[in-house]
DNA sequence: CTTCTTTACCTTTTT
DNA sequence: GGTAAAGAAG
């Protein structure tokens, strides 16, 4: 037996040491789950599997390159030869080797989210329908939802549910759209990240003999977060485990959180049907957190009704109560929280690291970041605008990309004019055109523009073709991803122009580009990255997370700022769960088009489960949105956790309020979310908020004088009309310089 | 064709 | 408030 596995309870134990035949588990919060699989892959290594016949699927590259150097400390170095990574880097792999049955070279480009929408505006623009009905970011979910469920545009088009459902939302010409995305993407030798496990799917269904390769070659399958898989995923693991049935699937209902992309929980339920002899563990002893909040987290995933039988439970010590901390403001809610954080530190003597802030939305990190700054916190933030969504980086991979391959059609676009040759949007139009009209590709156009169009920016045209030629050139020549991209950026004049610009974008887009060259040096460097060629890293950067950021500097000691869905799988000492307010978390949004509130929870649920020590929950009674100040109400969360496990003495702290407030608690259990006319009576100094009637505002100008129930009296300065949402920009007496803006429904007229 | 100005939309979450 | 598309002017 393995030394490792005496540290193991029995369920672990089983899970590890579980032979040939399919396997379930479900893992709770902080039951050791990663632990167990990396022990399970060592497990069957040490007895004897081969690691090149291993396949573990994982939800960031950055997980699956942690879980490979455990397992290497475990096993050695043949922990390499795992496949391992993630879904999409994975079959992006298998599809890079397997192109040419599905039409496609292995130098495919790889759109992100951003090329796609791009791409589907102009479908838009040509069909000359109204962007206004077909708005990008709608069509696209359409998209990619049907990919998910593997829904091709044909099955699309052909199927009568669907186009009802599209008829119905008044935009029946979706599934045309579809159908030219599609087309469109193949011409550019392009794939989009849903294509590149709806295309898996397609080569292991039309393919027998690559499915068959792939089948025999795995002998077993592993998938993290389960949870979180959608059909389409799910159906490849099928396949692929088909032959020898070693499918290993380790998930938890309660954390799944991705079903606004496709994600299935019944995939869960589907396994047991397909398995029928899958045998099922569940792991349900915490190792991570204090029992107060293993408690919270049980009191508020309690609530959901869908969800698995499961009783999460902890031996730890039962910890401190959770602090609730209210703000006036999204700034001040920065600045608590970040002394907090500071002071923390000093009395228990902690580490950066051990602190994490979470919030719902990346928009929220701007309050937190001055704050922190302002105390000299070191901090890093995971995800929002990652360095590779940058216009210079993205400008440079355009180049990088095109050079690979000419037929990518949303890079050509992107670099034809860039740095400035005189080649407008006309011209760019008109050999779009030409091309669709000679059916020919961009290529063909731009390389030999004086036979198809004469024009005075025939000459730059010709330029730019020369200089992509010569880059193309150094390519067959075997220059490597580096050599290439430092000697691209030097002479396509992108450099320059950003060396030129002295302000301060233009030098930190300078160093951004710079930064991009030290990164793909370290590709180069790798020796575990055998292929080095252009089109190599090109694939291999178009999948990285957000969780795989590569840190600024050495510094890891670093407070980390990031969303909950980012903070999934990770774990930190102190967490902050902050911007606890209604229509913010839960967002409204979600509740609105999808009224899931379960997910919502659930997100709840996995924000609270980070937490090893202890947990401070805080929220907001105003913010900022666009620009302007917004009043939020506390969230119908804080009411759902069991209220014996709060300490809201700190909520006092920063009210600076009148002396007849609240106290605290009584605050919490008055609340009533939702409403937005029952605030708590005393919060109001000026009129009970009983007695307060709104007037008809119908008429409410500029100059006017009007009563709040909270704020008291004000003049309005501005009415602010978007759309059919108006909004009073109102400068309030007691508020000092602080204007707001109201909605009419709360104000009433004076006079 | 470029540059400057105006307008609209935006904020869920991510591969 | 910040970006990106559209409009206006040179």
């Amino acid at each position: 037996m393995t030394d490792y596995l005496s540290g193991l309870n029995e369920p672990q134990r089983q899970a590890v040491t579980h032979g040939d035949g399919p396997l379930m588990i479900i893992a709770g919060a902080g039951s050791g789950k990663t632990r167990v699989l990396t022990y399970r892959i060592a497990y069957l290594i040490e007895n004897g599997v081969d690691p090149f016949r291993i396949l573990s699927l994982t939800f960031t590259n950055k997980a699956a390159g942690e879980m490979r150097q455990r397992i290497e400390k475990a096993v050695g170095y043949e922990a390499r030869n795992i496949w391992m990574g993630t879904f999409h880097s994975v079959f992006a792999k298998i599809l890079r080797i397997e192109a040419r049955y599905l039409g496609y070279t292995s130098d495919f480009s790889i759109y992100d989210t951003d090329d796609s929408k791009s791409l589907l505006r102009s479908i838009i623009k040509e069909y000359k329908l109204d962007d206004k009905v077909y708005k990008v970011n709608v069509v696209f979910n359409r998209i990619s939802g049907a990919k998910n469920r593997l829904v091709s545009a044909d099955d699309y088009l052909n199927n009568a549910l669907i186009q009802a459902d599209d008829a119905a939302a008044r935009m029946p010409e979706i599934g045309r759209i579809f159908k030219a995305y599609t087309m469109r993407c193949f011409q550019a030798n392009a794939m989009d990240f849903d294509d590149l496990l709806f295309n898996t799917n397609i080569l292991f269904r039309d393919f027998l003999e690559v499915l068959n390769k792939y089948q025999h070659k795995f002998k077993h399958v592993m998938v993290d977060e389960f949870q979180d898989t959608n059909v389409s995923q799910y159906l490849i693991t099928r396949k692929l485990s088909a032959v020898h049935r070693n499918i290993c699937v380790v998930g938890d209902d309660a954390q799944s959180i991705y079903a606004f992309r496709g994600a299935n929980i019944e995939n869960i339920l589907n396994f047991e049907k397909d398995f029928p002899d899958v045998r099922t563990i569940k792991l349900e002893q915490n190792y991570r957190s204090t029992q107060t909040i293993v408690n919270t987290a049980n009191s508020v995933i309690a609530r959901n009704k869908a969800q698995l039988k499961k009783e999460v439970f902890t031996h730890n010590d039962e910890g401190t109560l959770i602090d609730v901390i209210k703000a006036n403001s999204d700034n001040e809610e920065g600045r608590l929280i970040a002394t907090a954080i500071f002071e923390e530190k000093m009395q228990q003597s902690l580490t950066n690291s051990h602190f994490a802030i979470l919030y719902r939305t990346n928009a929220q990190s701007r309050a937190f970041e001055e704050a922190l700054r302002k105390l000299g916190v070191k901090y890093r933030i995971v995800g929002g605008l990652s360095f590779y969504q940058r216009k210079e980086i993205k400008d440079l991979l355009a180049y990088l990309r095109f050079i690979v391959n000419q037929q990518d059609e949303e890079a050509f676009k992107r670099i034809i004019n860039l740095p400035k040759r005189g080649i407008g949007d006309t011209t760019v139009a008109k050999i779009a055109v030409t091309a669709a009209e000679h059916n020919v590709s961009i290529w063909q156009v731009t390389g030999h523009i004086h036979q198809y169009v004469s024009g005075r920016s025939t000459t730059p045209i010709e330029q730019f073709a020369t200089l992509i030629k010569s880059y193309m050139l150094l390519v067959e020549q075997g220059k490597d991803a580096y050599e290439m991209a430092s000697h691209v950026a030097k002479t396509s004049g992108l450099l320059r122009e950003l060396y030129e610009d002295k302000t301060v974008e233009g030098l930190s887009r300078y160093e951004n580009i710079q930064e991009l060259l030290n990164a793909i040096k370290e590709f180069v460097d790798n020796a575990d990255n055998e292929d080095k060629t252009l089109s190599a890293f090109l694939q291999s950067v178009s999948l990285l997370t957000n969780a795989d950021e590569p840190d600024d500097d050495g510094d890891t000691d670093r407070v980390t700022l990031m969303t909950i869905h980012s903070a999934k799988g990770l774990e930190f000492r102190n967490v902050y769960i902050v911007g606890m307010e209604e229509d913010l978390f839960p967002s409204q949004m979600m509740l609105e088009s999808r009224q899931d509130l379960e997910e919502e929870r659930r997100l709840f649920y996995v924000a609270i489960t980070r937490a090893e020590r202890k947990l401070t929950f805080s929220y907001a009674e105003s913010r900022y949105q666009w620009g302007r100040l917004k009043m939020c109400e506390p969230s119908r969360f804080l009411l759902e956790v069991d209220q014996r496990y709060l300490n809201t003495s700190k909520t006092t702290r920063s009210l600076n309020e009148r002396e007849t407030s609240p106290s605290p608690m009584a605050f919490l259990k008055n609340m009533t979310p939702r409403s937005a006319t029952s605030r708590p009576a005393a919060s109001s100094a000026h009129v009970p908020s009983s007695d307060f009637k709104a007037s008809d505002t119908s008429t409410l100008s500029e100059g006017q004088r009007v009563e709040h129930p909270k704020f008291g009296f004000g003049l309005v300065s501005q009415i602010d009309v978007n759309g059919t949402d108006r909004k009073a920009v109102v400068k309030f007496d007691t508020a000092g310089e602080k204007t707001l803006l109201l909605s009419f429904a709360k104000l009433r007229i004076l006079e």
